[in-house]
DNA sequence: TCAACTCAGC
């Protein structure tokens, strides 16, 4: 009677092997590992094969982002059921395609709850909220789910009215409804409100304890979220990384560190945070170290190193970070792209600038308008204008980004007439200048020596173009006044600026002082300067030029005394160069470091003979009593921009322009130095220094001696 | 065992 024990025990085998077959491949399908989800989908015997397995494996595909195998798959099942269709729909949101996840919710043969909540999920999403809404009102069954991700898309809108509305209206709240609210309320900085939610619960889960953590940290209470955070039954990745997060977002590094150490596995987000933060905040070497200590990198974490070195000044690392990313197989992504364009600008190195454009252009990045404003900035600091001119000539439609990058480019290498052309076009075009287009625009005219037109400019700013001038646009025009040599204007200016003056505006003053040897009004900008920037060597060191070019040693010696006792910075002067993708870098002195130094010692020694011939003869104001920029130096042949120059003589094939740039601003003598150079050898030489471009050809700079 | 919801970062 009945069934016998083997019938019994076949059949348990048999149900036992039909769920761990539905089940493999949809664990497999969860992890994202579509290969072996086909593989048990294909190897599972015909009569076990049912429509579950079929699900599985369709929700395998859109899960892996496949939706056209998906598709394929679906449209080749025996049978399909509700959940099937309600797949189809799910998949296509999952992968972000809302029009046909529509299409296919239109066309199903019968709608049950899941396709409804799972359609107005979709248009949440996307934040199509409105149409959410529509959808939600017009379903015949809601269930707490449904008003859960209605809810969640009110609040993503930011509409906490409304979902505190609708949250209100609900007829049932389970605790998963409840943990969303409390988001909400935490969201708006309701701290009491959501706690007086969180405190009601009879039963809560993990999200709902690092909900309610989280809260407190965002909302700068990150004691009263660590209170909750030691208390909390159990604790899981996002709960350890949400309590760090509080820490770090409040400067609370120590506090940060130590939880981190805790942590009983270091996840991949918490590690990102503190190489970020760590970094930023100075600590390279501990970043560096989490960072090399992970097993498992995703993309932030590549990024945040990347951008770590870039912005704390260690580019090459950076370089290498970035080609070691590629090699390990990570695929390029949008922030480390804009980090390593930064790199490439601020190292000036073309050659490694072209490699990341060209693979800009295999992935399409570069159709992006915001990564081309980038590149053109990277090609303007390389000194390579007609290359960032054809970048920005290729979009018909450019922004008020794009348009700053073009001005500022050519403003930045004394182009002053190409920039107002460019701002010409940019005005016809409809884009509406901003405060970077004036900068750029004033300063094309200061370098250009264009007086009149940068006052008509700057007057238009308000009345015109309803840009209110900012103290970068009263430093421009300081250094427009001073630059054409109307200095007492310029301190007019200063005078009657209606902001305080800063370090900038006192700068240009300065600059315009030393050019037109205006002693007086320098000492007062010095002494501005020694308030505003105690720090900083620069001011005193320009100043002792001047007293030295006059020949009054007293002064000069007074002024060594001051920065001696003021223990200012000196910052050391560096130049470098480019050749075949390898960065050299060359420092005032001898320079022992450098492996080819005997030939560019040689090279420096036949320059001077040249240059003695064509009549050059050294400026002693720049060296003697120096106190100096470039303390190592030992005589003017030896300035870390003549070592760089002489090295690209050496290396840069002729017919090529030699490349180099300096941290600091070029030196004078170097400067008429520079443009000897250029003539003897018949070579172009373009040098970046602080402030702007060099153009050297033929005996003469772009810059017209005034820098 | 197949379909919809809440917590951390870029």
């Amino acid at each position: 009677m009945g069934y016998g024990y083997a019938s019994l025990r076949c059949c348990m085998i048999q149900v036992r092997s039909l769920c761990s077959s539905t089940s493999a491949i949809s664990r497999y399908g969860r992890s994202g590992d579509i290969d072996n989800a086909r593989k048990v989908f294909d190897e599972t015997p015909l009569p076990q094969r049912t429509i579950a397995s079929w699900n599985a494996m369709v929700a395998a595909y859109f899960q892996a982002h496949k939706p056209r195998d998906a598709l394929f798959l679906f449209d080749q099942m025996p049978q399909r059921n509700t959940v099937s269709w309600n797949g189809m729909v799910s998949g296509y949101v999952k992968n972000g395609m809302i029009a046909e996840a529509r299409k296919v919710f239109d066309v199903m043969p019968e709608r049950n709850v899941v396709s409804w909540t799972s359609m107005v999920r979709g248009y949440v999403q996307v934040g199509m909220v409105e149409e959410a809404e529509r959808l939600f009102w017009e379903m015949p069954d809601k269930n707490v789910v449904s008003w859960t991700v209605m809810i969640g898309g009110l609040l993503k809108e930011s509409r906490f009215e409304d979902a505190k509305k609708l949250f209100d209206m609900m007829p049932v709240k389970d605790v998963v409804a409840i943990t969303n609210m409390i988001g909400g309320f935490c969201q708006v900085g309701r701290l009491d409100e959501a706690r007086e939610l969180f405190d009601t619960l009879p039963m809560r889960n993990v999200f709902t304890w690092t909900t309610m953590i989280s809260g407190y940290a965002k909302n700068g209470r990150v004691d009263v979220a660590r209170k909750l955070f030691e208390v909390m039954p159990e604790k899981n990745e996002v709960s350890w990384t949400a309590m760090l997060m509080g820490y770090t977002q409040c400067g609370r590094m120590r506090e940060a560190f130590e939880l981190f150490d805790a942590m009983p596995v270091k996840w991949v987000v918490a590690c990102n945070e503190m190489i970020m933060k760590l970094g930023l905040d100075g600590e390279v070497n501990r970043a560096r170290m989490v960072f090399e200590g992970m097993k498992e990198k995703d993309e932030g974490t590549w990024n945040a190193m990347i951008k770590v070195c870039e912005r704390k000044g260690f580019e090459l690392e950076a370089l290498d970070l970035f080609a070691r990313m590629q090699r390990e197989g990570v695929a390029l992504n949008y922030p480390s792209l804009i980090s390593v364009l930064s790199v490439c600008a601020s190292l000036a190195s073309l050659d490694h600038g072209r490699q990341v454009h060209a693979q800009l252009v295999r992935s399409e990045f570069d159709q992006d308008l915001y990564v081309a404003s980038i590149l053109i900035t990277m090609y303007v600091k390389c000194g390579d204008l007609v290359r960032a001119k054809r970048i920005f000539n290729r979009f018909p439609f450019k922004d008020v980004v794009m348009w700053n990058a073009m001005i500022t480019g050519y403003s930045q290498h004394g182009l002053g007439e190409e920039a107002l052309i460019v701002f010409c076009d940019m005005c016809s075009s409809g884009v509406q200048p901003d405060v970077v287009t004036f900068i750029g625009v004033l300063s094309a005219c200061s370098y250009s020596g264009k007086v009149e037109e940068g006052f008509e400019i700057f007057e238009a700013m308000k009345c015109n173009y309803l840009v209110e001038p900012g103290i970068e646009h009263y430093a421009c025009m300081v250094d427009l006044l001073g630059r054409a040599g109307r200095v007492d204007e310029a301190m007019e200016l200063v005078e009657k600026m209606p902001m305080e003056p800063d370090a900038i505006v006192w700068g240009a003053l300065l600059g315009a002082c030393r050019m037109h040897l205006k002693l007086d009004l320098a000492e007062v900008a010095v002494e501005k300067l020694a308030k505003l920037e105690p720090q900083n060597a620069g001011p005193y060191v320009l100043l002792s030029h001047m007293y030295a070019s006059r020949g009054r040693w007293k002064d000069v010696e007074v002024l060594r005394k001051k920065i001696n006792a003021r223990s200012v910075i000196k910052f050391p002067g560096i130049s470098w160069i480019e050749v075949e993708k390898k960065v050299h870098m060359f420092t005032g002195g001898d320079n022992k470091g450098h492996p080819e130094l005997p030939i560019i010692a040689k090279m420096l020694e036949r320059l001077g003979g040249f240059l003695r011939e064509a009549g050059y003869c050294p400026d002693g104001s720049f060296v003697l009593h120096d106190v100096d920029e470039e303390e190592k130096t030992h005589s003017l042949g030896y300035h870390s921009e003549k070592l760089a120059v002489a090295y690209g003589l050496l290396k840069v094939p002729e017919g090529m322009p030699i490349r180099v740039m300096k941290n600091l601003r070029v030196c004078g003598d170097c400067h008429s130095a520079i443009k000897l150079i250029a003539k003897v050898t018949g070579r172009e030489i373009i040098l970046r220094d602080a402030n702007r471009f060099h153009h050297f050809k033929d005996g003469y700079c772009s810059c017209k001696d005034f820098w």
